[in-house]
DNA sequence: CGCGCTTTTGAGATAACTCAATACAGGTGG
DNA sequence: CCACCTGTATTGAGTTATCTCAAAAGCGCG
């Protein structure tokens, strides 16, 4: 199993991150949360690096375009994931919003040095060596996998991190259009469409409508996100 | 252009990097450095990570393996990168010695808290999270570029990163075996043997040997990693 | 000299792309 | 309320880049 966002569920310990975690949660109540709605900019690539942001709530979506002007997703960040790790004092991507959601904003300087808080230190550089750890991961799927691998193992993602579970199936949203999905992937809109086509076909999910999906047969979606 | 390989030659700024370099350097003679010599492992996935190392001289190799035994190569570190982010408490690639060289054993409490030498803290920080922005960089090319562009590129940042210049050209090595290279760009053996002979035919570099290049046209090396 | 490993070249198969048409959904104005 | 319009998603047909399989060439080494 492949984790393609930017902060993994894995299986692996986090250091004292759920320590970390309740910590965090106490102090937030004085917290500068920021409200955020769909469309509006976090940030742009350039900007100078003021804060790094926790999601709350909320989907964002981050992205940077080449010279000749294609674009790449770089990761969908979820609740819990941390944004905007500077590259020197810069941020090197965009980064805007899809679904409404709430973010908190830490002082870059909370990151960088742990004199004023050292557990929000360790957290957010926990955040920062977890994302090295999923970037990997999603090299290798970027890689090693075919259209409907990569496909499979994205909305595997989604569900677990994002499903909800009626009693039957698991359910959950694509809030971002399939062109964010193909950015993401390193695919065109047409093969990420004949992929979920040939998924629901087959009785793997269901779509009850283009954004809305039910996984019918958990292990063969599993199965599916493997190569042979 | 894009910056393949772990840590980035960019030309952005790298908060006080140069400054900390410095620092670094006086205290090193005091520092565990660590001779590697060519084959060697410097650790294992799912080691426990208890230091991370700075390269000084020679080429590490990061690996993971997926499940279905097919390997990626992650990055090839060179000279002044770091490696060895741990991922909870564990190192999440193989790193083994392409080329014999040197590298300075950090204890892994020197990046996470800057209780005892804030510089080093710093400047650990740094490198991880350059090291975010070089995965994302890489990531534009795993997704978006041809193969021709790809093999580019990488002989871009090789060329310089490890190039020397004989007051004609630019000549560097090439120390990885061609499988290796392939599964860096995500191509196979063949297909990076074609880009490279094309970039050959077409008079761009000529190969001393198979692992010796000179660059014989850099204006058109650098627009071959371009697509349109 | 011959053996094993790596690299290179060749020919054919195929996965994914491109271009084009159709279907669908949400919003707007008549 | 319906017709239209725009943007998104889906399906189809043909093209092509890259992969696969196979063979040859190069190189180091016993």
């Amino acid at each position: 199993m492949y984790v393609t966002l930017s902060n993994p569920s894995h299986d692996q310990p986090e250091h004292d991150f759920a320590n970390c975690s309740a910590i965090a949660k106490i102090q937030s109540q004085a917290l500068p949360k920021r409200l955020l709605v769909a469309g509006q900019h976090l940030f742009h690539e350039g900007d100078e690096a003021h804060h790094v942001y926790e999601v709350r709530s909320g989907l964002l979506r981050l992205t940077r375009v080449l010279e000749n002007g294609s674009r790449q997703v770089i990761a969908f960040a979820l609740p819990g994931d941390v944004v905007g790790f500077p590259y020197g004092d810069l941020h090197h991507t965009d980064c805007d919003v899809l679904v409404d959601g709430e973010v908190i904003a830490y002082a870059r300087r909370a990151l960088e040095s742990g004199s004023s808080d050292p557990v929000l230190h360790k957290r957010l550089l926990c955040a920062a060596l977890n994302e090295i750890t999923a970037m990997q991961d999603h090299f290798m799927m970027l890689a090693r996998k075919s259209a409907p691998e990569k496909v499979a193992s994205f909305l595997m993602v989604m569900a677990e991190r994002t499903g909800t579970f009626n009693g039957q199936h698991v359910r959950f949203e694509l809030p971002m259009k399939r062109s964010d999905i193909a950015d993401f992937l390193g695919l065109t809109i047409e093969t990420v469409c004949r992929a979920i086509t040939r998924l629901r076909k087959s009785g793997v999910i269901a779509l009850e409508d283009a954004q809305t999906v039910v996984v019918l047969d958990h292990y063969r979606l599993a199965d599916a996100t493997l190569s042979d």
